[in-house]
RNA sequence: GGGCGCUUAGCUCAGUUGGUAGAGCAAUUCGUUUACACCGAAAAGGUCGGGGGUUCAAGUCCCUCAGCGCCCACCA
């Protein structure tokens, strides 16, 4: 027995080591997998890693995440999978940008303009690469078996192409469209956001009830007079008789200085219980009002600008910031007696989630997916969608789960999903920032002067240009000018099951590895992420981007809050691999997390698992202190032989059933008590006699010898996906005649 | 306003097709010439949130109430 077994097990001495072995033998790669001993074919199987922003360093929501995801990698890499598990991160542009504004204008004083655009990006990447470099670190730290000879990053050369080939198509079918209308702006942020990237937030709020002047007929109630510069109608319900002589009629009106026309309309949407019964209706800053004004063909009036400021009304509130202009308003209407009612109300007010500020909703000109229009599906793999089949990108979301192609787990996430997709609006793709990848249009401004006698070719010079790359116009060489934004992370994002496999192009890896096994992810990007890589897929491949959608909960502190910078509860992962280990970090972030649950975790839990990784130390120390070469050779006798054998028999069994239903915690529960108290407790102890004894026979003690060998060796094969440093370093230790890797064992049956 | 989840031992959670409750941690007592004190042994701890129903039998199925939490939503 080697003498390290003397001491009690320490993490720190083997887990790189046991990683850098892995990966110099290759089997991370799937292509380098040994052949199997049964000369049987590899099934392939595949993940790919959720890509972790570039925006600073892991937490134990993504040490969680590896853990789940390494597990169920290593469960069937041993079972003789062709097993490939795709590692990248992703430029998260919002996030990555506003991390390093900041930073830039903490320490220098400047903002991205004082830069300009190009010096500013570099900032970005330089910034991305350093994260870069710590998230790969952290990954190898968790034990993770990525193939990273495949890793891929959302703003590489392939990942941009498969980008533009993606945008390329949808715009050719008309999915993606550009227009001016009413769009979540954040003016903290300075750019759109999409309806996933708000949040709500409940605030108390003034209502109040007024006439923009004594002359007009019908008092309207909003918690925003600044606002109602913009109105150009008040709408009311169809069937309410106290406004039904008005409806139709237009009214001038004089309103802080703004002269205002007022046409009544009667639109179903009004809640005729709610304030006057009268909406006043502001197109250009209301996602509701520019329903209504779209129906009603009532003109657009915008009164705010990109910086939350008033650009209408009288000096007192020209210019002057919303909030303020809200004040001076009302201090007005009361002061003209214009006031009918001031009422406190709960109000739900939209935040941008990235930056917090008030979202502005404002009429911009924005690029989009309509996810409505109807489309020809070329190639279709999916059942139940013929090619050339005629569908929306909806359909085509909610047909593959509800026909069963993905299962998503736990069950219950599914209803969220199709009421998603149900309430989905146009999807905003384009960003006013720098980083990620700039919207492959090209504009052609001015246009064309026509050239006397030529005037014909300038109708066929076009102001607008799909194109990787920057054209020119044929007739009067100008150069055309790029547009200015940036799209969506999360449609590169989108891409990324096919993206990270080499689409577009006809690679091998994409025939062999797409659709993927798993997709494992938290719940909280369940729409974000998981939907829009069902959306991209369909459309694209016309496939399923994966079969099982397994959505794990959020790793909360030992109260149940959240985990925060300001809170100053966060547990960081590398700390905790510091002082236990990476296999007790793995392990407490897997017993006790079912699918869809959020995990409480703490110090202590993660401490208690270090002394079972230090138990099955032990074990081993036991055994191989008992051991003889010649004993491999052993017969058993009848009583070692049965000793055993069913609870082993149930271990593997139950361990591999709730691996397959993704009852991961069932799972480790199970070879945590089996090794404990079955092999350790019961049949250690009960061997011990027969070892200690000195009138045992030579024959028995070797039988009792093989017989503990054997169950060490199914235990640690057991126990190897939960926590692969321990069990890899005491394999390494036996004393097997061929020096092999744990990792690509055969997995017991 | 709509939808979903949770409520089981002090704490964190299991409990698969219904058959009078389990684990880890903590706490208590005892035990270190023993593979492991990062250990072992023992004992303790729950009217399974309240109420009602179905059933021979309910933590488990149904109804209802309460508390907590989450998601969605253009009532200004």
């Amino acid at each position: 027995m080697d003498p390290i077994f003397l001491k009690p097990y320490d993490p720190k001495a083997h887990e790189d080591t046991i990683y850098k072995r892995w990966e110099e033998s290759g089997f991370f790669n799937p292509d380098n997998l040994p052949p199997l001993k049964k000369r049987k074919k590899r099934e392939p199987y595949s993940i790919v890693l959720p890509p972790p922003n570039v925006t600073g360093t892991l937490h134990m929501g993504h040490a969680a995440m590896l853990a789940i995801q390494d597990i169920l990698i290593r469960f069937n890499r041993m079972r003789g999978k062709k097993t490939l598990w795709l590692p990248g991160v992703d430029h998260a542009a919002i996030a990555t940008q506003s991390k390093v504004e900041s930073d830039i204008y903490k320490k220098e004083k400047k903002t991205r303009h004082d830069l300009g655009r190009e010096v500013f990006l570099k900032r970005v990447e330089e910034f991305a690469k350093e994260s870069h470099d710590t998230i790969v670190n952290q990954i190898k730290k968790m034990g993770s078996s990525v193939d990273w000879s495949r890793e891929a990053f959302t703003l590489d050369e392939v990942r941009t192409k498969a980008v533009y080939t993606a945008f390329k198509q949808m715009y050719e079918d008309g999915l993606i469209y550009r227009s001016a209308r009413v769009c979540n702006w954040d003016p903290k942020g300075q750019t759109t956001v999409s309806d996933d990237e708000t949040e709500r937030e409940e605030r108390e709020a003034m209502l109040y009830t007024f006439r923009y002047d004594k002359d007009f007929p019908i008092a309207i109630s909003t918690t925003r007079p600044e606002t109602k510069l913009g109105d150009t109608g008040v709408a009311v319900h169809p069937s309410d008789t106290r406004y039904a002589k008005y409806v139709g009629k237009t009214f001038d009106a004089s309103f802080m200085g703004e002269k205002l026309s007022i046409k009544v309309v009667a639109d179903k949407e009004v809640d005729m219980e709610f304030g006057t019964g009268a909406v006043g209706v502001t197109p250009a800053h209301s996602f509701t009002d520019w329903d209504i004004a779209t129906r009603h063909d009532l003109p657009l009036k915008q009164v705010i600008n990109e910086y939350a400021q008033m650009t209408a009304g009288n000096d007192s509130v020209k210019g002057k910031k919303v909030k303020v202009a809200r004040n001076i308003i009302v201090e007005e209407l009361r002061k003209a007696g214009l006031i009918e009612k001031e009422e406190k109300v709960m109000q739900s007010v939209l935040i941008a989630e990235r930056t917090g500020g008030v979202i502005e909703p404002l009429p911009k000109l924005q690029w989009w997916i309509d996810t409505e229009k109807e489309f020809k599906l070329k190639h279709s793999r999916i059942n139940g969608i013929k090619s050339g089949s005629t569908v929306t990108l909806k359909r085509l979301m909610k047909h593959v789960v509800e026909k069963g192609h993905i299962s998503i787990l736990p069950e219950r996430f599914t209803k969220i999903y199709y009421h998603w997709i149900d309430n989905l609006r146009p999807w905003c793709i384009s960003r006013q920032i720098w980083y990620g990848h700039r919207i492959p249009i090209w504009y052609h401004e001015p246009r064309c002067v026509p050239i006397p006698g030529r005037e014909e070719e300038v109708s066929e010079c076009e102001m607008t240009v799909l194109s990787e790359t920057q054209p020119k116009c044929a007739h009067c060489n100008a150069i055309y000018i790029q547009d200015t934004d940036t799209l969506d992370t999360w449609f590169s994002s989108g891409l990324w099951t096919f993206s990270t496999l080499g689409w577009p192009e006809k690679t091998n890896d994409l025939k062999t590895y797409h659709p993927t096994d798993v997709l494992e992810t938290g719940y909280d990007i369940l729409f974000f992420w998981v939907a829009r890589m069902i959306l991209m897929s369909g459309y694209l491949l016309g496939d399923i981007p994966f079969r099982t959608v397994y959505l794990h909960g959020l790793v909360r502190d030992e109260k149940g809050r959240k985990m925060s910078k300001s809170l100053g509860n966060i547990i960081d992962p590398l700390d905790m691999i510091e002082k236990y280990g990476g296999d007790a970090t793995r392990l407490s972030l897997i017993i006790g997390a079912a699918a869809g649950n959020d995990l409480r975790l703490s110090e202590e839990k993660i401490r208690g698992y270090k002394h079972f990784v230090n138990k099955l130390w032990n074990i081993a120390r036991f055994i191989l202190e008992n051991y003889n070469e010649d004993a491999l050779d052993a017969r058993f006798n009848d009583t070692d032989q049965k000793f055993m054998d069913k609870e082993v028999q149930t271990a593997v069994e139950r361990v591999t059933k709730n691996i397959e239903s993704f009852r991961l915690d069932l799972a480790a529960d199970e070879v945590y008590h089996f090794v404990w108290d079955k092999f350790a407790a019961v049949e250690i102890e009960f061997t011990k006699s027969a070892l200690k004894n000195p009138g045992t026979k030579d024959w028995a003690r070797k039988s009792a010898q093989r017989k503990l060998y054997d169950t060490l060796v199914v235990s640690l094969k057991l126990l190897h996906p939960f926590m692969p440093f321990v069990t890899e370093t005491i394999w390494s230790y036996l004393p097997q005649k061929e020096k092999t890797l744990l990792m690509v064992e055969e997995w017991p049956a």
